[in-house]
DNA sequence: CTACATTGTTATCGCTGCCTACATTTGGAG
DNA sequence: CTCCAAATGTAGGCAGCGATAACAATGTAG
């Protein structure tokens, strides 16, 4: 029988997988290095030479769910006519989706955002979020959908709004089926609001 | 000189106070039972007999929380007239104002909102500050000033606004001064999509 | 082949939450 | 008033944690 090889392979991917898994199952707090070194079968001081903070492992999580959204975000833009309407609901479904499946990573990506020595690569990746729905908002004024006003003014409703349902998906105020239907009625009223007097 | 009393008088108190502070001043996760117990003068296992547990300081904290949320919202509806309008604005108000003055704090008292083994009286705790919003919809609607639906269904979108607006104002996504013009935006945003059509 | 950078291991430190056993104080029943 | 039980605080110890330093194995560039 064979010894386990002294390298692992690829340690730095399988943490990160793990500690999604864990983050999903028990919350960031449970999240222990030791832990992860254990699942993954190496010594407790292993993960210092990929993450040299627990912090650190948790802001990688982060980047990479950022990355995740964004990419999913564009996805579904790129599969929907060019009407706001359509376009903004494309949106605020993806984003909800993936609020709905990776909740606790979500709080993780937006828990970081006040921390002032985030990596700037967090920060580059929370922009790039940011930007894809200032856009959203611009091409619909573009078109006429969107009532006029300042960019940055006229953009918080949405993310606002963006925002509270996915507290509400995620942190379970609501039972799943109200949600469900309160999405479109949200999404109803987002419009409503958007639209030009 | 008076040696230190072998009772505190108000431990539990003493604890909740500075447990609030330092949750203010440096996040839940940095919260220790030993060094609160350093800072109230007592040795490191007296806190076991307020607080069972850690998680036991962070419910009450919560509880109290929404205590001071809820009256205060309650008051703001005191000292306004009975438009819904008015009544929105100063609950958001309140709200907000708390969630500014509050941060750390709220997010605690809406993070332990999905845990299966919260506290009875941290949960009947949120339900009223729910019952809150619910009945300010319900008014507006018998004063002909909400749309007509389903009350559940028409909460939802008054709900999802302030736990976005909240968020954006206490995790600094946004510049402070943006927030403040973008409050009242979004209230009159959210007044248009509640106005009956 | 050798020198060096990378990646893992071992050992240790100080911290934490929590538990059990014991000490002191307080307050109420008799 | 006295005594006893409950409430409250102390002492000590346990296991787990994150972090770091010193050392070992491995891969690689020249």
């Amino acid at each position: 029988m064979k010894a386990r090889p002294y390298h692992h392979g690829d340690l730095r991917a399988a943490l990160l997988t793990l500690a999604e898994d864990t983050l999903r199952a028990r919350g960031p707090a449970e999240l222990s290095l030791r832990e992860l070194a254990r699942e993954a079968g190496v010594s407790p001081a292993a993960p210092s030479r990929h993450f040299k903070t627990k912090q650190a492992l948790l802001d990688a999580l982060a980047i990479e769910g950022f990355q995740r959204l964004t990419s999913a975000m564009d996805a579904s833009l790129d599969r929907v006519g060019e009407s706001f309407g359509a376009r903004l609901t494309a949106v605020a479904r993806t984003y909800l989706g993936f609020a709905a499946a990776n909740g606790a990573l979500l709080e993780l990506m937006y828990g970081r955002k006040h921390d002032p020595d985030a990596s700037t690569e967090l920060i580059t990746a929370m922009h790039r979020l940011k930007d894809l729905a200032t856009d959203l908002i611009a091409d619909g004024q573009r078109r006429g959908e969107v009532r006029p006003g300042p960019l940055d003014l006229m953009s918080l409703p949405l993310f606002v709004a963006l925002q509270g349902l996915t507290q509400l998906a995620t942190s379970g105020g609501f039972p799943a089926d109200q949600i469900e239907a309160g999405v479109d009625e949200t999404i109803a009223f987002i419009l409503r609001g958007y639209a030009p007097s």
